[in-house]
DNA sequence: GTCTATATTGGGATAGAC
DNA sequence: GTCTATCCCAATATAGAC
C-alpha cells in the first residue's frame, strides 16, 4: 500500500481506531433496539463520530450491520468450541453440554442476534445463510458427532439414526423457555429453571436413546 | 364513484367494504415484506384507497398492524381446534396431531407472523404478549390436556410431568426444519418431510412416556 | 481521514374541498 | 367518508474545508 507517509499525518492507527468505535457502538445499539430504530446519526453520536467519517468506512448502514453480525458469529463460534466429552457417561455428558448450550442461546446477545435475523432475514438472506451456517447448524454437527462416537462406544442404541436424535436433543433443550425469551415476555432465567429443563431433556433422550436399563424410577416427576 | 348517485348517504357499508380492502390489502403486504418495508402509501395503493381514508380508519402504521395481527391470531385459533382424541392409540394420536401441528406451524402465514413478531416483539411488547397467548400457549395447553388424559387412561407413564412431557414434544416436532423456514433457507417442505420428523418425535416420545414395552424394534432407524 | 453543514428523498400524517 | 394535494420531519447519504 502507498500510504502518504508525510510529517502530520498518522494514516492506519487512527483510522483503525474510529472503525472499531464505530463497530462497538453499532453493535450495542443494534443489539439493544434492533435494525430499524437505530439511525446512522445515532450511531455516529454513540461512536464519537461524524457521520462523514461513518460512510467513509462503511458503505451504508446494512453494510455495517453485515460487519457486526459477522463478527459477532465468529466469536460466538469460538465461543462454543467447548468440547463433546466422552470420558464421562452419557448423562453427565448431556448435562455439561446443555447448560452450556443454553446458556448460550439464552444469552441477550444471542437472542438478540436470533430476533434481528429472523426479523430481517427476508431482506438479508445471504445474512441469514451465515447465522445458520455458523450458529445452528455447527451446533448440530457436534452433537451428531457426539452422538456417533456414543453409539460406537455403545453407550447409545446401535439403531440410532446420530442427526436425528441430535436435532431432537436440541429440540428438547429449546422449550417454552427459549420462546419465551425470544419474544421477550421472560428476561431472566434463572439457573434452577435452566438445570431443570437440561436435566427433563437428558433424561428423555437417554430413555429414548440409551443403553443403560432405566436409569433412576422416579426421578423425573417433579 | 358510482355509490355516491344515491341520493341520501350510505354510511356503513362502503366504509366496511373500504376498511376490509385496507385490512386485506396490508396483511397481504406485511405477511410478504415484513413490518418496516411496507408503507403506508404502499397499502393505500393496494387497497385502492387514498391515504386520508386510510388514517380514518386506523390511528397509525402500528395501530392497522397490530390489528391485522389479531385477526390473524384469532383465526388460526379456530383454525388449530384440532381436536385430541383419545380413541385411537396414543402412537396414532401423536402423530395425527404433530401432523396438524407442523403443517400450521410451516405455513407460510404463521411463518410469516412469527417473524414479525419476534423481529418487532420489543416494539410492540404486548402484540407479543397477545401472541404468545394465542399461538404457543395455547397449543400447549391442549397438548399437556391431551398428556393428562392419557396418563389417566394408563396410556402413558403415571410418573409423567404432563406439561413438561407437552413442551419436549413441541419440542421434538419443531427440528431444524421449522428453523430453516423460520430464517428462509427452506421455501417448501415435503410431506414427506413432514411424516418422517412427525413419526422419529412420536416414537421418541413413546419410548420415554409409554407404557407399551418398546412398540417396534428397527422402526426407527432410517 | 475527519469534520461541519447540507442536500434529498421517502414516508408518516394532515387540511380542506366535495 | 373519501379524495387531492401538501406538510413536515426523520434519516440516509454527500460536498467541501482542513
Amino acid at each position: 500500500m502507498s500510504e502518504a507517509l508525510e510529517a502530520g499525518c498518522v494514516p492506519s492507527p487512527v483510522a483503525s481506531r474510529k472503525r472499531q468505535a464505530v463497530l462497538e457502538a453499532a453493535a450495542k445499539l443494534f443489539i439493544g433496539q434492533g435494525y430499524g430504530a437505530v439511525s446512522m446519526d445515532a450511531v455516529a453520536k454513540a461512536a464519537g463520530v461524524s457521520k462523514a467519517t461513518l460512510y467513509a468506512h462503511f458503505s451504508g448502514k446494512d453494510a455495517l450491520f453485515a460487519e457486526i453480525v459477522r463478527n459477532r458469529l465468529s466469536r460466538l463460534k469460538t465461543d462454543s468450541a467447548t468440547v463433546a466429552n466422552h470420558a464421562l457417561p452419557p448423562r453427565e455428558s448431556l448435562r455439561a453440554m446443555g447448560q452450556h448450550w443454553m446458556r448460550f442461546m439464552l444469552a441477550p446477545r444471542t437472542l438478540a442476534i436470533y430476533r434481528i435475523v429472523v426479523g430481517e432475514g427476508t431482506r438479508f438472506p445471504d445474512l441469514a445463510r451465515a447465522f445458520h451456517a455458523a450458529g445452528p447448524d455447527q451446533g448440530l454437527a457436534w452433537m451428531t458427532a457426539w452422538v456417533e462416537e456414543e453409539i460406537r462406544l455403545g453407550r447409545l442404541r446401535a439403531d440410532t439414526n446420530a442427526q436425528r436424535a441430535a436435532e431432537q436433543m436440541v429440540g428438547l433443550l429449546r422449550g417454552n423457555l427459549y420462546l419465551r425469551s425470544v419474544l421477550g415476555l421472560q428476561t431472566t432465567v434463572t439457573d434452577a429453571e435452566i438445570d431443570e429443563v437440561v436435566d427433563a431433556a437428558a433424561e428423555t433422550f437417554l430413555r429414548a436413546y440409551g443403553t443403560e436399563p432405566s436409569p433412576s424410577p422416579a426421578a423425573h416427576a417433579t
